[in-house]
DNA sequence: GGAAGGTATGGAAACGTTTCCATCGTGAGG
DNA sequence: CCTCACGATGGAAACGTTTCCATACCTTCC
């Protein structure tokens, strides 16, 4: 990598010193015409730009924010990233992007990093707000930032779905469908505060609905064997009727695997995802979920820390209600009263009765429509 | 934000020079084992940290990497630029994103800053690789980096899916099904050298085939009226049994505007995508498209990258057959002899029946159920 | 005992900027 | 004619590192 010009080239070039060429490029001071067209002139023969990190050192300021994910594979990070570099750009801040696939390790570590390399901001999504050590450092660093997907401990301020909420809604879902019995499906439940938030919430909201507490399905990394899990979880669980995955993903796996199972979704089993991705409704039976805005609260984190840096007064964050809606899909019907009667019949096994038969009908139809 | 403490002051602490604290901290040249404690004890009295700034204004070198993609919305790059970081991270390099949205303004400008703040190596999908002047100034300061998704021009190195090669293969499968008249769908064509790629080798392919030279329709951003869009294009150009649409979500929204169109896929039409995500294989009918590994090509990319700063052996790129492959799906069958000899009532309008009407009312049902 | 060589250490230059401050004209005002 | 103010300009310090070089001390060997 030939190295490039200095500000020093320049003034020789120009016959001058330094300081004129700082004035004139950055146009602060006086200068004379001549010296302008002198300076100029130079810059294009050189091709000269100025060295960000010289400056940086100078100013103390790197104009780069440092933006802090599990993964961008999954499209809800993706999309909020998206939303926060859409603002950062535009406003002169370029992103440095850590995906920690959610390993506290490197978390810890890359934020280190990055505040060595002195960000002028952080947006971020932590494994563990309460005890995060990056968490912690980045204050007492007081580095500018702003949690996002997280919920806020108290001195943080957070742009996020209100997972809990979500969740409550999503039991009212299922009672407004007639659903008593319901299992709650969650990846990698351990590591993710989220997974743990929209349990909690499911958990409450079944209560406040007079439902039975939801079975949790745990499952790690490797979705292989989903349709095994499944079909021992719902073996273990006689009589659930509704499935609440903790993400679309999950959500549309476990479409599959109840159909490799020979259950009918929605007609033995009803499932509702989280996230609200646009394939959800592209799919038959559409997905009922909760859709949220990631790419908005990735924009809203990012205004957050613009104006902590320009010292301008912080966006509102959005009340709880107001980061999700839910949406109704073909995945959830109502329990009709007979399966209701014999839940155990018309989850797992599939009986021989007719609701069965009518949705295998029913989904030939669509394949050969 | 507190200004962190400076190696000055841990060697004021320490009561030592600031030569020996660099010296101790670096682990490069001699010092007592009584000079070590002493400045481990200041370092960990002022939870100490080196000024990566300072650092890189003496060594020219950021330990950062620029990369630059259209979007990371789209899961392609998301995951390209996933699996590039996850190459990088490990090897001590964090990665500046940028966003272009397919602007080459924004491109140019955007790649600038990354020089100026003189990123080790760039990993980045350009507009238009032969005309971008982002990559000739990238090239005149000479920074390593590879492309993405981009044909190659001399002198550069690239890891790509070969789309002309991989549309080729498309027009094959049509061929091995037996249609004859084929669209290719498009968005963007004009700002997006892949696209027009995959037309050439859409109509090359046709053509080695002896298939008819396929219609091309474009449009742009809003995808809100591609039912009437893909309703006129059939209209305008009868006979089509069978489109190429230039990536999966266009190929699922294609779809969808087919059944709106009352137009059954396969039955009426058959739809091959491009790009292989992973919800093409969870539809139904689901999707025939090119598989491509999209994390193995941005990690590869790195690689490259990595290899040039380093001064190692470039790993290889792949060759043009192994950065693809046809996946058979539900929504490509063969055109069956009946059909065929009657292209134009099987494709579009699907009988004599007054079509507009039925499409109209079926679009309704949709809206209100 | 003195020279030679090694280890430990600190001062200072260099990296590329910005900015303070001093210098030098020059035109205006008394 | 002298002063004053102001515009134009350049030198130099400062930002936080690394590294070259000089110095000081301690062994070791003739």
């Amino acid at each position: 990598m030939r190295q490039p010009a200095t500000i020093k080239d320049v003034a020789q070039i120009a016959g001058c010193g330094v300081a004129s060429v700082s004035r004139v490029l950055n146009n602060t001071g006086p200068a004379s015409a001549e010296m302008r067209d002198r300076v100029m002139a130079a810059v294009n023969e050189l091709d000269f730009q100025f060295s960000e990190v010289g400056r940086s050192l100078q100013s103390s300021t790197t104009r780069t924010i440092g933006c802090v994910v599990p993964s961008i594979a999954n499209p809800v990070y993706a999309d909020a990233v998206q939303g926060a570099q859409d603002v950062f750009l535009p406003a002169g801040y370029q992103t440095l992007l850590i995906c920690t696939n959610y390993d506290a390790e490197i978390e810890t570590q890359a934020i280190r990093t990055l505040i060595a390399k002195h960000v002028d901001g952080l947006v971020l999504t932590v494994s563990d707000p309460e005890t995060s050590e990056a968490l912690a450092f980045i204050e007492s660093r007081q580095v500018p930032h702003c949690l996002l997907f997280n919920m806020a401990p108290t001195n943080h301020t957070s742009w996020s779905v209100h997972d809990q909420a979500a969740a409550g809604r999503v039991a009212d879902a299922f009672a407004e469908n007639n659903h008593e019995r319901t299992g709650f499906l969650a990846l990698k439940f351990l590591s993710s505060d989220r997974a743990r938030q929209r349990y909690n919430g499911f958990v409450e909201g079944c209560a406040r609905n007079g439902m039975r507490k939801p079975a949790l399905l745990e499952i790690d990394e490797s979705n292989e064997d989903l349709t095994d899990l499944l079909g021992a979880f719902l073996q273990d669980n006689p009589g659930i009727t509704g499935i609440f995955a903790s993400n679309d993903f999950l959500a549309l796996a476990a479409i599959r695997s109840a159909r490799e199972l020979s259950l009918d979704v929605p007609g033995d089993l009803s499932i509702v995802g989280f996230d609200g991705i646009g394939f959800g409704s592209m799919v038959m039976p559409s997905l009922a979920t909760i859709v949220t805005d990631p790419r908005m609260l990735g924009g809203g984190a990012g205004e957050t820390v613009l104006s902590m840096i320009n010292g301008t007064a912080a966006p509102q964050t959005p009340s709880p209600d107001q980061t999700f809606h839910f949406r109704a899909g073909g995945s959830l019907v109502p329990l009709v009263a007979e399966s209701k009667d014999d839940g155990k019949v018309a989850a797992f096994p599939p009986s021989s009765n007719p609701t069965r038969k009518i949705s295998k009908s029913n989904r030939r139809d669509q394949n050969e429509t």
